[in-house]
DNA sequence: TAGTTATTTAGCTAAATGACTAAGTATTTA
DNA sequence: TAAATACTTAGTCATTTAGCTAAATAACTA
């Protein structure tokens, strides 16, 4: 699938999207719940966040029981450039660090991810 | 001043947005009635696109008698990833490369810029 | 199997966005 | 100085979007 740049772009023109980016950078993976709560939305919400970022190509999920885990889809090619100018915006993104502090990462987290 | 990733998201998430950058790629400089004669929009919807590309640092602008005129904003180091990206998008969008065959420069427009 | 937990889907509402037209500003030309 | 040209600002309207709650689906547990 093929997707036009304002697709990708629509995609990540949103904060909670972009946190849920910059947490996925942090962690390996997290499940919705560990998502939804750290986000204070509704799971409702953070799920319809996380379809739309899954449908522009920019995480994977994997089911495992009752649980969902996502995870940053670091191996498509022509969203690297984006992903890593991503990188760069969060780390010079002070509220969206000190906000990081907050993810409680419950049992379910995998530790955190190399560098991309 | 420091944009939330979001923020420069939004920007580019509408296809006139997109379209007008591509434009900017393959000319040095358009002045607002080429553009918005290639986009068949009205030049108030031009103007606020225009507007919204320039807040984003995306774009600059220079005012010559009664025309202004518009550029990729290249020297801005954050957002060098991002266009390089979007170079990569523009190149595979069938699309907008169709689309910017009939983009008629007139006597303003200067020649074709070199590759970011 | 009945109940509990995790997530998604459906349907609603308020706010944001992109389009338009009309009016305003700035600059050049007659 | 009056008219024309290029662009921006203001106001309106239709569409999209992000949030919610309630209901549906899926999978585990007692």
């Amino acid at each position: 699938m093929i997707l036009a740049p304002e697709e990708t772009c629509k995609a990540l023109a949103d904060r909670n999207r972009v946190r849920i980016l910059a947490a996925l950078f942090n962690y390996k993976e997290l499940c919705a719940c560990e998502i939804y709560e750290w986000l204070t939305v509704s799971g409702a919400t953070a799920s319809k966040h996380l379809g739309i970022l899954i449908r522009a190509n920019l995480i994977l999920s994997r089911k495992d029981g009752r649980w969902v885990f996502y995870r940053i889809h670091k191996s498509n090619p022509s969203n690297r450039k984006l992903l890593n100018w991503l990188k760069d915006q969060f780390a010079k993104d002070e509220k969206l660090q000190k906000d990081l502090l907050n993810l409680a990462t419950g049992p379910n987290c995998l530790p955190l991810m190399k560098s991309i």
